[in-house]
DNA sequence: TCGATTGAGTAAATCGTTTTAGTATAAAAT
DNA sequence: ATTTTATACTAAAACGATTTACTCAATCGA
């Protein structure tokens, strides 16, 4: 369905739209058979013994006739169409745009272009969605803490990804090393009575998070009460789920000083419910985020948080899958690639008082 | 480079992926032709003659040797890629993914999927990205408080967008409306004294909102004072910005209730400054949002704002695309599509204390 | 002077579909 | 007994590039 209907196709000085000049037409413009213009506009080997004068006349020509080669019957000759597949949960909740950012700087240098599809964990996207972007011809696919369900025939890598399936590469936060900075801060602090928010479990990171937590602690010896830990609940995150989390904490009647939140955007939801219930952030109770997303800056009280280097891990898992692609496959393939987590203190942390 | 070298292709069980089988194997697996079987599986009404038993055999040896057709393929022969462009300036700040997701759900239905590309406001990729996603064959292009150069040649709605471009479709906030309920909504307070931020030169919607606020305020009798007109800086929008910003506006001198922010990234750095400088919100300075960004309500104090529908905006700019494209382009090519504001009153706005 | 080499290209196959324009056989209509 | 119609398919072109395997003419070397 052409836009406008060109009354001379291939007379178009505009773009490269619907009506663009395909390399057969520019071939019979010049004479010239499309092997030589393929050879040349390609500046492949080859076309060493064209003369420079063809060669001029060839780029001229392109240039006039703005020809612009189609990506479609490139690709599909190549059997390859620089294309990743991105499976997000959502993309506005702070984090997975964050990764997109990381993956789209890695990917544009070569060229890359990615589909994005959100999941929002739905049972019947996460089966169908890879599928569609494998039939779409991607060449890999970067999936945002995502369960994998199938056994990739292509490169996949999981950011924030846990499960060991063949194939597939998980680029993964040093949840050891996160834990105990962020314990090691709250008890620093002293505090020691500290509740912790467990993730819900569609996300990939809830369980490593929570057991490197109760880890930690064990080995400070402030254990975790079982009272002080709460599971947040609902279909997406949110800092509703925090709010409602933390409220059901503090029904219980047991007291704790401190708060170990999910994520940021259950911390931040933590901090509103807390406040409503009269305790006051930083001075009753500290609260610790985790990711550091946009904004956790400018949180008030700003939030002290264990930032992942999101940008960092779209850059690595994009980088890991275009490394997979050139076939450069190095032969120990690591299938876990860790990245360190960064304690950043503002103001949602402060040293326990007595009062409490 | 196929990934996994199977020995016999074809008999790959697994995925669509590299070793995929094609419709010419399966044609020969089955002693049929390519063209029968292409029939058969789209459903065309040519293939009415075709016994139920043949159809049978052919749908079930898809299914067994996992057939799936290629994306490529099929598009170049159709010249339908059922793929959109779209421009950002950048993802994580909160405006654009929430537009994003608007565009995936108009176009999931109808199995369109979308290239992603970031422009950061950068020039160079402003000139650039247009066309290369015109070469990837892009049937249309949304973008996102993106300046548009070019004349196009197929399909392009503006989220946000201002300039009047043939062809190009913008959907838009009713910015007076906006105004006059932000503005009412101060006024009703008691504020007479209002200052605004004005958003940087880049951002679309800038000049529009900033004058639709001096002109409401103006019909109130209450007119923005030269030194209350503060513009932002900086190179993309973050909370920094509103943070500078407010606190030239502070150095000033100049006294003011509230404070009408460019939006709410801005609004929650100017809260910090206002909060640094002594000032507390909303009990000295009311201060105004504009989008209802995610996380607004839960920020501290929960964020008073002119929410823009952005998920709807985002829909509906796909379903314009979407409804170009298949040709129902109404006689009346509506070229402005224009969307209501909502007034959400939460805690940064408050009655003017005598007090000041 | 004859075969080999170099220069300047080109024809045709290929990628994996869809579609147009058939064909061959059997059954029905005249 | 022939034409018509319906059934059950198929050959080949097309989409727009890339690439392999050539061709033809001129020049070079011995």
């Amino acid at each position: 369905m052409p836009r406008k209907a060109k009354a001379i196709p291939g007379e178009n000085g505009q773009s490269g739209g619907r009506g663009a000049v395909s390399l057969k037409q520019l071939a019979a413009h010049l004479g010239l058979s499309t092997t030589t213009l393929s050879l040349v506009l390609n500046k492949r080997p080859t076309a060493d013994s064209i003369p420079e004068e063809t060669k001029k006349r060839i780029f001229s020509a392109a240039k006039e006739l703005n020809y612009r080669p189609n990506y479609l019957a490139r690709s599909l000759r190549a059997q390859r169409t620089h294309t990743l597949g991105v499976l997000v949960p959502e993309l506005s909740d702070g984090y997975s745009s964050m990764v997109l950012n990381g993956v789209e700087a890695a990917l544009s240098n070569d060229g890359f272009f990615y589909l994005t599809a959100s999941h929002l964990h739905r049972d019947d996207l996460l089966e169908k969605l890879p599928r569609v972007l494998v039939e779409r011809q991607v060449e890999g696919i970067i999936a945002v803490d995502t369960p994998i369900r199938f056994e990739p025939d292509l490169p996949v890598v999981n950011v924030s990804g846990h499960d060991e399936i063949a194939g597939v590469t998980n680029v993964v936060l040093n949840h050891q090393h996160a834990a105990e900075l962020g314990i090691g801060h709250l008890y620093d602090l002293g505090h020691r009575k500290i509740a912790v928010l467990k993730g819900q479990d569609f996300s990939s990171d809830t369980e490593v998070r929570f057991e490197t937590i109760l880890k930690a602690a064990d080995q400070r010896e402030i254990p975790i009460a079982s009272k002080l830990r709460q599971q947040l609940e609902g279909d997406l995150p949110s800092p509703e789920v925090g709010y409602a989390a933390t409220k059901k904490l503090i029904v219980t009647g047991e007291k704790f000083t401190a708060l170990f939140a999910f994520n940021d955007v259950s911390a931040i939801g933590a901090i509103r419910a807390l406040e409503e219930a009269g305790m006051r952030v930083p001075e009753d109770v500290s609260v610790m985020g985790f990711d550091d997303i946009y904004g956790a800056a400018f949180h008030n009280p700003a939030l002290t948080t264990m930032r992942q280097p999101l940008f960092e891990m779209g850059r690595l898992a994009a980088k890991t899958v275009l490394q997979e692609l050139s076939g450069e496959r190095n032969e120990n393939p690591e299938r876990i690639l860790s990245v360190e987590p960064t304690l950043i203190i503002r103001q949602s942390t402060a040293r326990v008082s007595k009062a409490v």
